[in-house]
DNA sequence: CTCCACGAGTTTATCGATAAAAAGAGCAAC
DNA sequence: GTTGCTCTTTTTATCGATAAACTCGTGGAG
């Protein structure tokens, strides 16, 4: 059983009793070879078991059929999603995806991006966590990379990502048509006036201000975690600072639901007393009790523009076009924990 | 910003004056090189920023540093942490891991074993779904491969598994031990006599039988998909049963998170009316409402585990040693979910 | 003074595929 | 009968790295 050596092209020929060119042109599927040959090739394959060595086709091509998808952690169950989706995506385009994982970790994050596995691959498709615009243009990145989500936003870089200020106004506007007055927000930055979690405020206060309703600072809980122990805590000290609320918007599932965990505890009803509503619609929402009301990005489609953005990018080869910025669709996915008189 | 092509050990050699061989000699750490020699070529590799084109070496070396995590779906948080996990253990240990998902479809999980990937890794984590013993022996495999999970159990192959009889005995005797009396078992599996739901069924078997408690089959709940929706139906059909329990035995942590989202849509209070135990310790355990009590098999280490065995089939080459079979330690994380009159 | 060993490099071959150039065979046209 | 032109196949070069064989001074032993 020692792991007989795979059989080659060479091997093949020798069979088929032709030049190791004439099976490369086969399977290239080059025209100009006899029925007769071509018949022989094809046997020769099938009695060898032959299948050609990747390795040996990146090298000699320069390119390998496969894109990164440098991703901070699978554990959280929007990016684990998201994965599976930019996977999906890119079988159906024919490419493979090499996952990595950076932890949110800047040192990792630069490694994916300069690194030794980053010429294994064709094209990067790149969720940033903690590094910036400045630092990411400072990189002098030489192949094809397309931004996915939210953390940079204008950078110099083709971007697909998600319709966060309309998404959360949508969401907001939904809790108060439910009859809800007074909206907290969890999930807020500091100091960024760009990103998602800036966006998602700014739609936040767009739609309290259509609907008359007045801004306030108190009820806005800064969390630039957002995770589901992080929304635990976020929702911990909104209790604990005393200001009422009947409702509140998370930046996304995560938060919501660690922000559920907290409420449900302190013996608060949900949707009776406080009504919710998340982003990003994990698979998680819909399986809570209350089942989560939640802003669906539509994660296939994004994973479809990422994916065909990069390829397109990659078919290019140097000569960049312009950039490009793609914001998907949203559709808010209304559950039991928005319900209540409408 | 035309991506300058990346330089070879060839400019690098040129720049510093010396033969192509001699950079490499230096890169592989060989002797026999002065010093005044080894400082002209590192600023040659400094000053054209030469990284190693790792197609080229994996090409002439055979070999890639790389292992494959087949593994059904990302989605599943289960399987997410799991990748997570061996993402981690494979890093410590020098390797990088290239996911491929399976979706569970026998297909797809036989193309990761023999398709055209399986060339670009040294070895093989494999989590079978859809596959069994029989299938995978005829697959004629000539790389190293190490099975992870349980749905195979006997096999020639390399093997990590987790403590299923141990765990579901301890889960299960812990609610006895809280004063359950009437304790049902979702996730069985009907026609199979190995595997993880054989085994855990028969470790809630043994406790049972350990305190006297009759086992009935109309408690235990046939559920082979072991995922949130089918948990949620196959709770619900216990319900419409009307067999009275207090208390239920899920297979792992996404059928028990299915089950308690019926339990408390049908108005049952839990723990109060019926605890609840899973098996995984995923992160959902944690943060739902109540809090999931769970079977945790360390991840971390069963990861390692895994990992280190392959690494060590992968460097004995083709002498392959005696078949393995580890089985990971466990422990059971109480929560609220079967809190109580202990 | 010759021979051999040794350190420090250099040349050449190789991994398995693809691309470009070259070569033979067969046939029509002048 | 030679030239020219397909059609098919073979030869040769190349991708970037590593391994093995080879070269060339130098110094020590005999």
């Amino acid at each position: 059983m020692a792991a007989t050596k795979a059989s080659t092209i060479y091997d093949v020929a020798k069979v088929a009793g032709v030049s190791h060119q004439t099976v490369s042109r086969l399977l290239r599927g080059h025209a100009g070879i006899r029925e007769e040959t071509r018949a022989r090739v094809l046997d020769a394959i099938e009695q060898l078991d032959y299948r050609p060595n990747i390795t040996a086709r990146n090298l000699r091509n320069g390119n390998t059929g496969m894109i990164a998808l440098a991703i901070p952690d699978l554990r959280q169950p929007y990016f684990a999603e998201l994965a599976q989706s930019v996977i999906g995506a890119a079988r159906a385009a024919g490419l493979t995806v090499f996952v990595e994982t950076t932890d949110g970790n800047p040192e990792r994050e630069l490694s994916v991006l300069g690194g030794a596995q980053s010429q294994l691959v064709d094209g990067v498709l790149y969720i940033p966590k903690s590094i910036d615009a400045d630092i990411l243009t400072a990189q002098n990145i030489d192949f094809p990379i397309v931004l996915l989500g939210d953390r940079i936003l204008n950078s110099q870089f083709d971007h697909v990502t998600l319709p966060n200020l309309e998404g959360a106004k949508a969401a907001t506007q939904h809790l108060i048509s439910r009859g809800r007055k007074q909206v907290a927000f969890i999930g807020a930055e500091p100091d960024t006036d760009f990103g998602a979690a800036a966006l998602r405020l700014r739609g936040y206060r767009d739609a309290l201000e259509a609907a008359g309703i007045a801004y306030r600072q108190e009820l806005v809980i800064f969390d630039s975690e957002w995770e589901r122990h992080s929304g635990a805590s976020s929702m911990k000290s909104l209790l604990d600072s005393g200001v009422p609320f009947d409702s509140v918007f998370c930046c996304n599932d995560a938060l919501a639901i660690g922000a559920l965990r907290t409420l449900l505890s302190a013996g608060l009803r949900v949707p009776d007393d406080v009504a919710i509503v998340g982003f990003d619609d994990t698979e998680d929402a819909r399986f809570s009790f209350p089942s989560l009301t939640s802003v669906s990005p539509g994660r296939d489609e994004l994973a479809r523009a990422a994916v065909g953005l990069l390829q397109r990018r990659i078919e290019e080869g140097g000569a960049r076009g312009e950039r490009e910025e793609i914001v998907s669709g949203y559709s808010l996915a209304i559950r039991e924990s928005t319900a209540g008189a409408s």
